[in-house]
DNA sequence: AGGACTGTAACGGCGCGTAATAGTCG
DNA sequence: ACGACTATTACGCGCCGTTACAGTCC
């Protein structure tokens, strides 16, 4: 059932049909009256797809990457595995900007935070000031 | 000139533009023939701007949030300042929450790179032991 | 039988990218 | 007068949120 899947790994109902609409999860099969149902291999592969997201990589992407890491399965042409190689690669690098992109977030928002508490204060002290004292 | 504004603080024409649009920074004059000219606070503007995005807010709450910070410039009347600290709180904790977002994330992302690697690695053991010996 | 859940289809919206066309600057 | 820059207008897109209406489950 997709609510429950959907609850479990933290993606609202229309993401989860969204995600299948772009071929990066397919339930394994249906009820027969037409309801979804996800193996633990499907659920599985969402939460994968949930933790590709804070990469930034659009949904095109992504189905890439995971067509990319699902070939490293079953591996039986030399010549494809280059490629598949070469394909991991550029993912990598990818998602090291990807990494070095959240840390310099992580500094702004820190900054942004401090601002705030600096601008809290500042108030906080005038209030003290005008309540106590002659204006 | 906004290009140059644009360039130095690491922003599209577009995004300047429509952050006008959206009332969160206006060029402080305009040449006769109505190209943008920008103040050495319209810049400050702009780079203070950009690193509240970070924070995932929308362009609305940014516009609130600078709106909030700018009145605590001049304090006047002790219960508008009541509401202004009652504000600030609000974002402040918003803010709190983009980082532990953040946080989340970078763990994530590091998580993938990691499973990356390893397809990589176990890839090139697959090529050498496939090429070196017999199948 | 009824209430919670699910199905599909469709429109809406943010934050820009991307022309297209025309005007401005040095 | 020329090339680089800019202004405005408008359409498009990714990633869903949000109805709306009907069907399904137990």
């Amino acid at each position: 059932m997709i609510g429950d899947v959907a609850q479990q790994v933290g993606l609202s109902l229309r993401t989860v049909r969204y995600y299948e609409e772009m071929g990066l999860v397919n339930p394994s099969s249906r009820t027969q009256g037409g309801f979804r149902l996800y193996s633990e291999d499907d659920v599985r592969r969402l939460y994968i797809l949930k933790g590709m997201k804070p990469a930034g990589m659009t949904l095109e992407e992504i189905r890439e990457l995971m067509n990319l890491l699902d070939r490293t399965e079953s591996l039986s042409d030399p010549s494809d595995v280059a490629g598949l190689l070469a394909g991991l690669r550029e993912y990598e690098a990818r998602t090291e900007e990807a990494i070095d992109r959240l840390e310099r977030h992580l500094v702004e928002v820190r900054k942004l935070r401090d601002r705030i508490r600096k601008r809290m204060s500042a108030c906080e002290a005038w209030l003290l000031e005008t309540v106590e004292q002659p204006g």
